[in-house]
DNA sequence: AAGAGTCATTAACCTAGGTTCATGGATGTA
DNA sequence: TACATCCATGAACCTAGGTTAATGACTCTT
């Protein structure tokens, strides 16, 4: 069920708990296999999903095939290219399932049935919590090294950290796996 | 006037324009001298301003006296400790005039009166613009090097580059004036 | 069970950018 | 006019992290 996510964001709308359950019950209950791809560039950024159970991942691939990692995702997080869909544009990104997942599914449908005044408070609430992530990390990019911005990682997914394979966690630093391998050794 | 202001947002609300003028009337004209402090951390984040003229910069103080500057902000734009205003904290951050600047000053009055329902698009679309910001600049963090950063900041902010001092420059790149004299250099 | 990938780690070497120090130009002030 | 700051640049040297390459542990496939 999706009580994580409603439990987490019902406190900032006026939407009754029927409204919720509309919008719900257009969704669809999905199972992703470990490694599969929910999202590639170049589908719709509408498609969205909550997730109920395992852990994604949502990364850009440059164009020398390197992969940067922007943030990872688990139980109750959602899943999609929020800043394309904001923008009206096509996914310019990858999201992939790192453990196999349950995830609740909606798209263009779920999303015009939101786009209603009473669900604006909402809206609004989502934008503030993604640039508060955002300019936290800016700030960290800004004045930390990768061994500090590793802790803070720590700090953000260490409830997930256990199921993300260590490359992956380099490429969210901004550094090689190389690079955190020594990392660790150094503060061992 | 704050007609810039009011032509770039008035689009995105059902406000009108009778509103606007008076959460407009309430707000204070002020002039700022080169280098005059507009926020410092510890003061209420509820203070803004409009730019009517003069270019700010918004920046970080880290425990060791080092610079960071997260922004610079021109005529039209907001001035502003945002993120720690969502949050209801306290500003942590400084603001300061790079030139001499005239600002259309609002505090806590203004953000009151804007706390009506018929804002709440104009709110989202604020926090929907800084996350594509923020998010644009950890891409650029995540993949590009300094060079390329700079490059990008000369895009943003061609318009004005020539009021800012090169090593408020570097420390919006998130390198040491010395480099950046590396790279003019390098590039020439 | 054997072979093929993939991943984490290590090591050797290299480079972008930091650190420190020095210089000259520009601006401000007595 | 002289003195003091502050800023941009430059050079010498240093370090965090990149690059390349090698190794062993795991997992998948056949």
């Amino acid at each position: 069920m999706y009580e994580e996510f409603f439990k987490r964001y019902q406190g900032v709308t006026p939407v009754s708990r029927e409204c919720w359950d509309q919008v719900a019950s257009g969704m669809k209950m999905k199972s992703l296999a470990k490694g599969e791809i929910f999202l590639s560039p170049g589908e719709s950024s509408k498609t969205f999903a909550i997730i109920l159970d395992g852990v994604g991942r949502h990364y850009y691939v440059g164009d020398d095939g390197k992969e940067w990692t922007k943030s990872f995702a688990g139980p109750g997080d959602l899943l999609g290219a929020y800043a394309e869909m904001l923008q009206g544009l096509d996914s310019r990104t990858f999201i992939e399932a790192l453990t196999p997942m349950k995830i609740l599914q909606g798209g263009k449908t779920q999303l015009d049935l939101m786009n209603e005044p009473q669900w604006s408070s909402l809206w609004r609430k989502l934008a503030e919590d993604h640039f508060i992530k955002k300019e936290n990390r800016e700030y960290e990019f800004l004045k930390f090294d990768a061994a500090k911005r590793y802790e803070s990682y720590l700090n953000t997914y260490k409830h997930l950290d256990q199921y993300i394979p260590r490359k992956y966690v380099a490429t969210y630093l901004g550094i090689t796996p190389q690079a955190l391998s020594r990392l660790n050794k150094a503060d061992a």
